[in-house]
DNA sequence: ATGCCAGGCACAGCCTGA
């Protein structure tokens, strides 16, 4: 059993497409819990099988075309907690999947993209992201391990992108965009690349467009959260870039985390080594 | 201000993404 337990998300953009994508990546990287989002396929279009065959169990929420997000344990059964986020029984775009799995709760979501701005469509992305705050809070303070994993469609701060200027009228970089995601941040959730690396350029997303990929010119918005019970578990982060510069690539890379498996590190363990000869500080180091 | 590229749908050219 390795050390550390990886939980990925990763935009597919389309699992039938980049299917042999995501098996080559399962294969090398090894996740323990991948969150996809934009399956853009329904239900009965999920590679189920090949997916299986691939050692993961999983759990999806399919949608015609658009959409659709699906969550993967590897050699576990991931256990279906909601398939919607609550706050509007309308909402019939498939956005969110909370499971357990690997004794850690893990909300998938894929928040909407909310271009052009003004509009209907920005309006449904700040309607959705007050949803997620206010069902954060209930997972944040259930007492579990929770990971918040997905694309958010936010890039967080000007340092998370090549060049905020050109994006300046986009929906990711609005004030109220990124207000939700300070909000969201302030009931106390880490950004765990961000704490791993506080000061390195990150990037998850290179669009299609003008050679974006090639000029390393990105957006860092796909992200996972950790609320208290985890964030003494991080040991290290990071994104899969070679995925992105594979041929036919999704316009995301894979991001991911990885977490002690021990108790090592936890409120428990530090008041358990009290009594105990003090050990050096974990290193991280994987 | 718009298209740039790409996937899905369904077979021509839209719509959507970010």
């Amino acid at each position: 059993m390795p050390r550390h337990l990886k939980i990925a998300t990763f935009n597919v953009n389309g699992i039938r497409t980049r299917l042999p994508h995501l098996l080559q990546w399962l294969a090398q990287e090894k996740p323990d819990v991948a969150c996809l989002q934009e399956l853009k396929a329904a239900d009965e279009g999920f590679p189920r099988e090949e997916v299986e065959r691939a050692g993961y169990g999983a759990l999806w929420v399919g949608q015609r075309s658009w959409n659709g997000v699906a969550v993967l344990a590897r050699g576990a059964d991931p256990v279906e907690s909601r398939r919607a986020l609550p706050g509007d029984r309308a909402d019939a775009q498939s956005r969110y999947l909370e499971v357990a799995a690997h004794g850690v709760m893990v909300g998938c979501l894929y928040l909407p993209n909310g271009n052009p701005q003004p509009g209907p469509k920005f309006d449904y992305k700040l309607r959705w992201f007050e949803r997620l705050i206010r069902h954060a809070r209930g997972l944040y303070d259930s007492g579990h391990p929770v990971v918040l994993a997905g694309d958010f469609n936010v890039v967080p701060t000007d340092e998370d992108i090549y060049d905020p200027k050109h994006w300046r009228k986009d929906a990711l970089l609005q004030p109220e965009t990124r207000d939700c995601y300070r909000r969201l941040l302030a009931q106390g959730w880490i950004d765990a690349l961000r704490a791993v690396h506080p000061d390195a350029r990150i990037y998850t997303f290179w669009d299609y467009f003008r050679q974006h990929w090639q000029r390393d010119a990105g957006l860092r918005i796909d992200h996972l959260l950790l609320n208290p019970q985890l964030q003494p578990r991080l040991a290290d982060a990071g994104v899969d870039r070679w995925v992105r510069g594979l041929e036919k690539a999704s316009d995301h890379a894979p991001v991911w985390i990885k977490l002690r498996r021990t108790a090592a590190g936890t409120a428990a363990s530090k008041r358990a080594a009290k009594s105990k000869p003090a050990r050096p500080a974990a290193s991280g180091a994987s």
